[in-house]
DNA sequence: AAAAAATGTCAAGTACACTTTGCATATTTT
DNA sequence: AAAATATGCAAAGTGTACTTGACATTTTTT
């Protein structure tokens, strides 16, 4: 799934480890969302939405969903 | 993870069924999250929350995580 | 230019979201 | 009260989110 994650972590300055850290999940975690491997679950999404203050739909994009 | 998935549902007069139907999972899915057997998936959680036309953080409850 | 830090990827393993089928009980409708 | 509908649950299977560890390449810093 597409999301602004990279975008939100360069513009806060920040690299993958330390978001990794920041919401409890490996590097390798973060890399795999960034290059859409995977979606991540609800409770990362949430995690990572709090830690940039933004809301879950304002991170990740459901435009394709159905 | 706590919801308002029964409520909601009860509210919009719906069963378990219809839910699940409208949004493509079983009905043992829609069980199994109102009795909070196991959390959504994000594209899921998704799904129910734009069903009640909600955001997804009024659809669940993220109060307990960290 | 060299060293250090950051990123992408691969492979194998674990945990859990979700399915399928089927049955038992509860609730609602007739 | 009987029939129909709705709900809870159990067990076994599949797919995928996430981990761990390790290596190669790129980017940044010195």
């Amino acid at each position: 799934m597409k999301s602004k994650i990279k975008a939100l972590r360069k513009q806060h300055r920040i690299s993958q480890d330390e978001l990794a850290e920041a919401v409890d999940v490996t590097r390798q975690t973060i890399t795999s969302l960034e290059c859409e491997k995977y979606t991540a679950s609800l409770v990362l999404a949430y995690k990572i939405a709090r830690y940039f203050h933004l809301t879950i739909e304002e991170v990740f994009d459901f435009s394709e969903i159905q």
